[in-house]
DNA sequence: ATTATTTTCTCGACAGTCGAGAAATTTAGT
DNA sequence: ACTAAATTTCTCGACTGTCGAGAAAATAAT
């Protein structure tokens, strides 16, 4: 069922709009936000008016004094209105940060992480422990906090923060609400890993090119393997999704993977897959769980002076791939892909079993191969993904919650 | 970028929505609407009169009288407000449906086709003489039909009403919109059979049990293999999409399929492939065009008599709807399937099949068995889907439309 | 006839957007 | 120093839309 709408959702959403094109521009005059919200001046005027009884966005005093004509006065977001932390889940450490409003970086440490695979319980204290740290660390008041962003590599929930398989703890779920909420009433959102590379790669693309942008997937390749995509959605809203990529079929009663399950995508193309292929061990022999990448770069150097059994371990995990997204492909439009993790370093050795696995399908055979690119810095990705996402939520938030609350 | 949002918007949602709500329960009465809509009883006057101005809705006189008080006018479309064509391509011929905005069924005929695989551009003036010919027969001026719904097996552009692929005519493709522009100007809508189908399934899904409805997948068995997914996206809006779920890759220079690649699911799923590997023909022999499915019967005959090769071929084919589904299911969230198409007469004999073939994913494994439903009667869901969408695209286009153009 | 009941319609209040033009404020020119 | 031009921001009135409350309408029961 359709939702009824009313004047005050349109007060709302175009206050959203507003603080978009904040968060987009930055500091933004009067007239510079008319142009791009395409709204009246009048309206803004309004709206500016309300979001700065609200303490939402405040005039910045400084300004260019360029030309002759009355002085734009610039509007900019007020970085004490909230906070957001952001805390990067990795295989062997997880990353705190703490991010003002305007998504300025306050403070950041790394915290060690045992490698204990029953310990879920342990694991979520630590977190807890760690935000805990950095709420003290910063001097906030804990309800200046309005959102945990959380990421980790594994199968998340696609509405509830709530790790449903990770390499890591496997089936272990760990259900973020549950766990923080008695402390925090900030808002907890959980993204997988690629999904939130996918989320900046798309704000990126709809930056730069915003009329043409429809879809674009993400794929990050390393000791697991990820998958996100972002799809433009209607209403210039972007719909981002992490699926369960790495442990798709690859081929039926094929090697056994680490989930426990045979035939994987991942037991084909994780590092330890390819280190298993390239020694000859048995395809159903246990997974290592942790492969040092200096293996693996041994490797590939192996393999590019010519040794056949490397080159063709390589080669076999990027046919798992190539198939997998040619799968992919099958299922949603054409879209491009962006390759990213630590295995881009071995992309000369992957690429000529990608393009075949993809040619192996009829809509690649139609349609042409997709656009591949290779966007080796992951981990700042991750972080912009974070941001993207975090903040638009918050925005939408204040502006739903902060206009009555206004003195 | 968002866009902006303003009163008028309002209105116009607000109006789809009182059209959405007659159209789903039939007359209703000022009361009821504002009821189901949760709009205020004031701006039901406002609407309905808006819509009835605009020619768009008319008070149905007869009325029960049921109770005392004030009796109750209620409100329906007006039949001659607008029409619309359905034209269903089906293998064997074409069938041409000329519907009121009321969704009743005013003139219907079938009209043969040619088999010619070359004749793309007779088939598409075929098209234009079928439409003459009911609009003919109708005595309607032209300007009145404003939406052609066509359908098609194959796949079809996920926004222009172009074919890109067909069973019958290949890579040929056909785009309806520059063909039909010309003499017609109804909106095209063109939409996969399956892709229908499962609309269909996901409006009654949506009327029965409205707050938990995700996500559905129909999947139509046959000659060829169909798949079609209904989701439920924001502010209850349903999106629909037609993978190419029949030639997405089953298994790696596996069986030649009709499309030319190998080892499409359709070339171990689609009736011919059955056929071929009962018979134990070499895998990579042309397909047969066409299978009457008495032959088809015949060997399923077999096989529930224990015939070993015959069960075989429908335990292979299950195997890859299974393994295909699986990985469907891999990339997109968990959701209930509903079999259709002539093939469900034979899902005795694929059931195991396609339960084994699911259970090899890690997914399966985790979250367990999709719910599979088998839902016969694909023809009359067909149709019903080409309403649901159609209906709707035109309730739309009215009200963006018709209301300015008022007297 | 009168009263109770139910439905529909109408009115005024309130929220929101927009265009036009007024007010503000600076630079350029003389 | 003063005025004119330019440019931005603010304000006002008109318009559209939704809502709640209560008036008006129309029927059944008494």
């Amino acid at each position: 069922m359709l939702t009824k709408s009313s004047t005050e959702l349109v007060r709302q959403r175009n206050s959203v709009l507003v603080l978009a094109a904040l968060r987009r521009h930055g500091a933004l005059a009067h007239t510079e936000i008319a142009d791009f919200t395409k709204l009246s001046s009048a309206t803004i005027s309004a709206i500016t008016a309300d979001l700065e009884k609200a303490q939402i966005i405040e005039k910045s005093e400084h300004q260019a004094a360029s030309g002759r004509g009355r002085p734009r006065v610039s509007f900019r977001q007020r970085r004490d209105c909230g906070y957001l932390v952001v805390v990067i889940i990795s295989s062997d450490g997880v990353q705190y940060s703490l991010v003002d409003y305007a998504g300025k970086l306050i403070d950041r440490f790394n915290e060690e992480r045992s490698h204990d695979p029953a310990g879920a319980e342990r694991f979520v204290t630590s977190i807890r422990e760690g935000l805990a740290r950095i709420l003290s660390r910063s001097k906030l008041p804990q309800e200046k906090v309005l959102l945990i962003s959380i990421s980790s590599k594994g199968l998340v929930h696609p509405t509830e923060p709530v790790l449903v398989w990770s390499p890591i703890f496997g089936s272990n779920q760990i259900d973020f609400e549950s766990a923080l909420r008695p402390e925090w009433q900030a808002r907890i959102l959980l993204g997988n890993e690629t999904q939130l590379v996918a989320a900046a790669l798309g704000a990126h693309e709809e930056n730069t090119r915003p009329a043409d942008f429809r879809a674009l997937a993400a794929l990050s390749l390393g000791h697991s393997i990820g998958l996100g995509i972002v799809r433009s959605a209607g209403q210039g809203e972007r719909e981002i999704s992490a699926p369960n990529f790495g442990h798709m079929l690859h081929m039926a009663n094929g090697g056994l993977c680490r989930c426990g399950s045979k035939g994987c995508i991942e037991a084909y193309a994780g590092f330890y897959a390819i280190l298993r292929m390239a020694f000859e061990v048995p395809l159903d022999t246990i997974p290592a769980k942790f492969v040092p990448i200096a293996e693996l770069d041994k490797i590939a150097a192996q393999a590019r002076h010519g040794h056949r059994m490397s080159a063709f371990a390589f080669r076999q995990a990027g046919i798992a791939l190539g198939n997998g997204l040619s799968r992919l492909l099958s299922l949603t439009e054409r879209m491009p892909i962006a390759i990213t993790g630590p295995g881009t370093r071995y992309y000369d050795l992957l690429r000529q079993g990608i393009e075949e696995g993809l040619g192996q399908t009829h809509v690649v055979r139609m349609e042409g191969m997709p656009e591949i690119r290779v966007v080796p810095d992951e981990s700042i990705l991750v972080f912009e993904g974070h941001l993207d996402r975090a903040l638009s939520v918050i925005d939408q938030e204040l502006v739903m919650s902060g206009i009555q609350g206004a003195d």
